[in-house]
DNA sequence: CCTTGACCTCAAGCTGGCTTCAATTGGCAG
DNA sequence: CTGCCAATTGAAGCCAGCTTGAGGTCAAGG
């Protein structure tokens, strides 16, 4: 098994070598080994680096992220909690695509002030009707 | 027409007061008058707040937003921009998807070991192709 | 008129997610 | 063997987005 340098795994993952050293501080990713002082990282932290980012773009924490795959990519937690995960995120999508649909409305409707427009209202109560949803995580 | 205190705004939007006034701070919203010292929100502040949760839910900055509607709630941006940020909420819809079927797969599938399941790999890799488009923004 | 309590301002503090810096170590090409 | 250059550590700093706290104001009810 090849070990990647901190830098290589950098220039491969698109993660700063500062940023690949806090996720091991915290425990998101673990190096394999060390050859004097420099970390060795196996190549499954190329994955396990495509799913923290995934999770980060998917507005997950750090500490989220973690919770959802361990530091070996397997899942942390139980099936029910994963499934209440992926409600929510189908919930987040319904409201940024509210959101989408609001912003090419206000880019397309001519109504001189759009807070009054009804359609327009009608998406921001969708919205935040949605947003109250979410809250509950 | 009704003016409302800090408050009530509070306790209508759900926003605490003092985000109210940092708000107020960055221009997002404006208080119609004042009271003595206290701030005196017309109605259409709750349209706004809606709005800017929205929009921070989506994952835009508070700077973003501002750029999006201005403090009276209309476009602030030239149509096309406006297209343009649809267009990226498009594809973060559409990263938080893969996101979603990465985690109902990880719930369902009980493969040993994720990070070697091809179909498991197939996802992130759209996912971070994904995030290569995204990160133009 | 006096008290109460919601509001005010300004400054400082906090969390998350890193980046930057200074001082040091050590792998490896020549 | 030498010297370079990448990597190391720990502490400090930075930004966003608020919250908290101290000390002050004032509108309204009794």
């Amino acid at each position: 098994m090849k070990l990647l340098d901190i830098g290589e795994v950098a220039e491969r993952s698109g993660v700063a070598p500062s940023a690949l050293r806090y996720y091991e501080d915290l425990g998101l990713i673990a190096s394999a080994a060390r050859k004097g002082l420099r970390r060795q990282f196996g190549p499954e932290v190329l994955l396990q680096l495509s799913l923290i980012t995934l999770g980060k773009a998917a507005g997950f924490s750090l500490q989220e992220v973690a919770g959802m795959f361990g530091k070996d990519g397997q899942p942390d937690l139980p099936r029910d909690q994963l499934h209440a995960r992926a409600d929510a995120l189908e919930a987040q999508i319904r409201e940024l695509t509210v959101l989408k649909t609001a912003l090419r409305h206000v880019a397309d409707c001519p109504a001189p002030s759009h807070l009054e427009c009804p359609k327009f209202q009608r998406l921001l109560r969708a919205g935040s009707r949605a947003g109250k949803t979410r809250a509950l995580r």
